[in-house]
DNA sequence: TATCCAAGGTAAGTT
DNA sequence: AACTTACCTTGGATA
């Protein structure tokens, strides 16, 4: 096992774990505790999160398993290896949070958001598993959410060890095309299971690659991922700002849908194509959907 | 204890 | 192209 750790001192701006990992934005992280998104109580604290990352390009070459934790100021890692360059990825340490807040329209709203999550930042997922992720987000819960993609990783994921402890990875394309509707159904994945099956099919066969949407315009990349069966344009804007690095996106879900409606009426054009272009705009652009992730992180928890 | 409701939407069928 | 409707499941609210 190999160890380490990473100070917030280093970074551009603040750094907050919990609120990055259980904000909503990645399902592939859990807790030790087992209390993930049942309270705010550890904000703050020192909780330890684990999670199975595959190879990732021009980072890791390998299968890793990684844990973290935030004490202070010291963000501590235990990994299969090297975990610097894997966390700096997957938790976007390299943004420049300071100057993107900076960059920030000056709004109530927003101003309220930035502060009570201080620290939050963006993820990079793995793109496949953010493409099912977000695919089986539909009319759902962000803890059941959270339990589907457990559950898909226990029953098909390949086995690793780590500190005598055997974890699961998240399927691969292939395992995932493998399985029935009624196998996935049994996972309480309900009217997604064909749609994770079909996607996965899509993958495997080479007919279609998420991670492809990177060398595409934004607006070009929003329509490529709607090829996959389940996705249409709001499960195309998270995956796009949270994995492929798309930070104008504004996923369009029933909390930004919200605070259109209370703060920004102006920006609700009719189609999701207007009324995207409209609050990515008002939201200033280009960091839009860092904006966009911190206001839909402080309305779920009760912030008006 | 039983019933109802809504949850980070999408696909398919109508007008 | 815009508008309706069906869709699995279940934790939490309401009666």
């Amino acid at each position: 096992m190999e160890t380490g750790a990473i100070s917030v001192d280093d970074l551009a701006g603040p750094f907050d774990l919990q609120a990055t990992v259980e904000s909503g934005q990645s399902y592939l992280w859990s807790r030790l505790d087992g209390k993930m998104y049942t309270t705010d109580a550890a904000h703050g604290g020192q909780a330890w999160y684990e999670t199975v990352v595959p190879p990732l390009d021009g980072v890791s070459d390998e299968q890793a398993v990684v844990r973290v934790r935030q004490v202070d100021d010291e963000i501590e890692w235990e990994s299969t290896t090297d975990a610097v360059p894997i966390l700096t990825h997957l938790l976007r340490l390299d943004d420049d949070l300071r100057a993107i807040m900076a960059d920030t329209p000056d709004e109530p709203l927003i101003d309220r958001a930035f502060e009570a999550y201080s620290g939050l930042r963006l993820v990079r997922d793995p793109p496949f598993a953010c493409l099912i992720s977000f695919i089986c987000s539909a009319q759902m819960r962000v803890s059941r959410i959270h339990g589907m993609q457990q559950r898909l990783a226990a029953e098909y994921g390949e086995s690793v060890e780590f500190d005598g402890r055997t974890y699961q990875a998240f399927p691969t394309p292939d395992a995932l095309a493998a399985r029935t509707e009624s196998e996935l159904r049994d996972l309480s994945l309900g009217y997604r299971a064909p749609y994770v099956q079909r996607t996965a099919e899509l993958v495997a066969d080479g007919e279609a690659d998420p991670a492809a949407a990177r060398a595409l315009g934004y607006e070009a990349a929003r329509e490529y991922l709607t090829q996959f069966v389940g996705v249409g344009q709001k499960v195309a804007d998270c995956v796009l700002l949270f994995s492929l690095g798309f930070l104008e996106a504004v996923p369009l879900d029933t909390w930004i849908r919200t605070a259109i409606e209370d703060h920004y009426p102006d920006c609700e054009q009719g189609s999701y194509d207007a009324t995207s272009r409209a609050i990515r705009e008002r939201f200033g652009g280009e960091y839009a959907g860092y904006v966009q992730t911190y206001v839909f992180h402080y309305l779920r928890n009760g912030g008006e």
